[in-house]
DNA sequence: CGAGCCAATATGTCGGAGTAAATAGGGAGA
DNA sequence: TCTCCCTATTTACTCCGACATATTGGCTCG
């Protein structure tokens, strides 16, 4: 009983939807995990602290037992929480905790967000982009650079006000990253662009864009389109640099 | 009995902490979920597939339905599998997996180890770490570079052939991260840990180590301690592109 | 100050009721 | 007759609560 290439690929667009537009729409474990999650994340519950027993915890959620231990461990494999017999479930130290995770970039950003570590995402991203830029302008091919044009039109259409827009600039920037053929950084793609996101939707929350963001990108295209690393490279750092610029001015201001 | 007692005591890589760390027992739970996420790292389940139900499951590994609802939690947090009412839980596609998840990064080298996917890791190395290094020289101060000195002389004393002297060289590299005050870039350190942990593992495995590592460590110390962040960066890169090699050299050879 | 017991707490198990969704079957319209 | 939609069924995950076990921090005793 083989599944077909083509009705995998179906189901699993419209589950990625389902499950990752709505964030209560999932099941109860999840949920519990959510509310833990932004607990710990916002510093309710600081690292080395003690959850209350487990038994004292599912009464208190009116939830039972089996949901809190599923939502535990999701919050275990993500490397927030450890626990042991006797001893409880403890926080652990924030250097334990998979930050890079979607789930808990998002955690992370949904009540008011640290400004130091959205310098350090910022930091990293200036890091990862343009080097990233650089390999794509040496490996990729046309259906890269379609992929990135196609992107580039749908921000043309749209604007970054609108989440269409804000879809398609992340596009612009995972087409880049599959381009590099590199798996490992194809995968901070998924984060980076989740930090983007959130912090792209500050921005506008502040004030209309101040910058047309399109020539900047188009910059980019060209360089990558035309082979020359150094120039796709620099193009990417001037990029990364205006976005980091325009976020720490919105975010000072509110 | 149809989990092993092997399954249980590989745990550890890149986990000990200077903290209150102690040796984790693994739980029936975690073996499932290793059991079943080497299973899928290695391509036994393709992407898409779906595995057989819940109940199936459970009995063929003679475990409770809870102890696999909880493994597959613990996957599905990771973003191995998904599962939903009816359609059953099936293995995502692999750009949704979560690879610089220590964890699984772990299960990703418990068999034959891909060598693109290494090769791929050794680039994100050698973006990541030059950059860090070159921050780590602007913004170390006295007791980062303790740290990278006790590293350093930890690494003298054993060699790369026992896991302390792995567990020195990791711990230099950790420092470094921890200088550049940069959060997202440090908690890069335990999945590039753990994946150099492994590589040097396989150097191991192939022949003795045919250069003497501490001075290129050596360099790097200096440029740091001496605020050269160019220097710094430069140190670095010649640093992983030698891992790199050797790597390289010994995996083919094998 | 160490060895050993004890109880608190997490871990593992079981079976059943609830719920969502894919598929098949039947009915209405063209 | 063919196509489409709608409903019913069936299947598998989801949630529950009680019970049994294992582990270990902390206490007591020597």
């Amino acid at each position: 009983m083989t599944v077909s290439e083509a009705d995998y690929n179906n189901m699993d667009a419209g589950a990625r939807q389902g499950d990752d537009a709505r964030g209560p729409g999932r099941r109860l474990h999840g949920a519990i995990a959510h509310k833990l999650g932004t607990a710990i994340l916002s510093g309710k519950y600081a690292p080395g602290e003690i959850l209350s027993g487990e038994v004292a915890f599912a009464e208190e959620l009116q939830v039972s037992r089996s949901a809190y231990r599923e939502a535990i461990q999701v919050l275990s494999a993500k490397g927030l929480v450890a626990s042991r017999p006797k001893a409880g479930t403890r926080v652990l130290p924030r250097d334990r905790w998979n930050l890079l995770d979607p789930e808990v970039l998002g955690w992370a950003f949904a009540g008011e967000p640290d400004i130091e570590f959205v310098r350090s995402l910022f930091e990293l991203r200036a890091i990862v982009e343009p080097a990233a830029a650089r390999l794509a302008a040496l490996r990729r091919d046309k259906g890269d650079l379609k992929s990135m044009k196609d992107a580039l039109a749908a921000m043309r259409r749209h604007t970054l006000t609108t989440e269409a827009g804000r879809a398609a600039d992340r596009d612009f920037h995972k087409a880049i990253l599959q381009a590099t053929r590199n798996d490992a950084l194809l995968v901070l793609s998924a984060s980076i662009g989740a930090a983007v996101n959130w912090t792209t939707q500050f921005k506008q929350r502040a004030r209309a864009l101040p910058r047309n963001p399109i020539p900047d990108h188009v910059r980019v295209y060209d360089a990558i389109a035309a082979g020359d690393a150094a120039a796709a490279a620099e193009a990417m750092n001037v990029l990364v640099d205006l976005a980091l610029e325009d976020t720490r001015s919105s975010m000072t201001q509110s």
